[in-house]
DNA sequence: GCGTCCAGGTCTACC
DNA sequence: GGTAGACCTGGACGC
């Protein structure tokens, strides 16, 4: 029998602006219905279970398939909170871009949280799956993964794989059912190291290493670079790097040097001032008309 | 139908 | 530390 919860929401939060933040809400076992204005994944914990998250009056409405304990209703409470971004405090980000005119809207509209997945494992192969390939590409490896190795939730949706469930397959099933190419060796190895122990990367989220030390960290890691840190550094938190692709050097170029290339060091000579938030300033600038 | 290019980059070897 | 070339894949595009 079906199940309803509710999650009071920070004073400064906006489901759609977070829903929509980036592309994330596309990739499994996100589901996103733009009709319904509702947000979809499977969360694993002790077993897995879907929910469905929806806009309600100051809280977020959460549809589950049946009543939880009291202990598995913390947990994933304490999950959906991680998604939504409901740590990340933005009113320094706010006070700084009030402003400027183009960058008003901000704080206006509460936006600037990027939705992330439950756990910094997910975030971290989806990052992979981002590089070097285009969208269709990440979205098909990102569901081969979930489908080909995710536990099923009852009702049959499937979380995101376990580094477990990902270490206990070979790199040929990577390249074969995955499509991941090159970063079939990738992928085994980093799942490997998280299953057996050696890296612990959800100790990312409250480590106090400086942001420098622990962008040299996540680039130990085979398919992360530049991009791929700073990518994960923002959903972590950390908003220094611009995490430039191809796609965010193609709207700075488009917006500010009439769709003509340059340099990466004048698109961060541009954003230098915002200092700590420029990663923040940038995205959400080139992201302003997705919703 | 086929070949080429490139996309939400990174790694390695070499200088 | 900087750079060229290789790397999987699938979709878009030109012919």
């Amino acid at each position: 029998m079906s199940h309803t919860l509710f999650l009071q929401t920070p004073a400064n939060f906006d489901f759609k602006r977070t829903v929509l933040s980036h592309g994330w809400c596309e990739l499994l076992p996100f589901e996103f219905d733009q009709e319904q204005w509702t947000l979809s994944t499977v969360i694993r914990g002790e077993k897995p279970i879907s929910v469905k998250v929806r806009a309600a009056e100051k809280s977020l409405q959460i549809e589950l398939p049946e009543q939880l304990s009291p202990q598995d209703q913390t947990a994933l409470l304490s999950a959906v909170s991680h998604i939504f971004r409901f740590d990340d405090d933005l009113q320094e980000f706010y006070d700084l871009t009030r402003d400027e005119p183009h960058l008003a809207w901000l704080g206006e509209q509460n936006a600037g949280r990027l939705l992330r997945s439950a756990t910094v494992f997910e975030d971290l192969v989806k990052t992979i799956c981002t590089t070097n390939c285009n969208w269709a590409l990440t979205r098909i490896m990102v569901t081969n993964l979930v489908e080909k190795l995710g536990e099923a939730a009852p009702g049959g949706k499937k979380a995101f794989p376990s580094p477990q469930a990902m270490a206990a397959v070979p790199v040929e099933f990577y390249k074969a059912e995955i499509r991941a190419g090159y970063r079939a060796a990738y992928f085994r190895e980093l799942a490997e190291r998280i299953a057996g122990g050696e890296l612990q990367v959800e100790d990312w989220l409250t480590t106090d290493l400086p942001t420098p030390e622990l962008k040299k960290e996540l680039k130990k890691i085979k398919g992360v670079g530049d991009y791929a840190a700073e990518n994960l550094l923002k959903l972590l938190g950390r908003y220094d790097g611009l995490a430039l692709d191809s796609w965010l050097r193609g709207q700075f170029y488009k917006k500010y040097n009439d769709a003509n290339p340059c340099d990466d060091k004048r698109i961060r000579t541009h954003y230098e001032r915002y200092g700590k938030w420029r990663g923040l300033v940038i995205w959400c600038e080139m992201t302003e008309k997705w919703l």
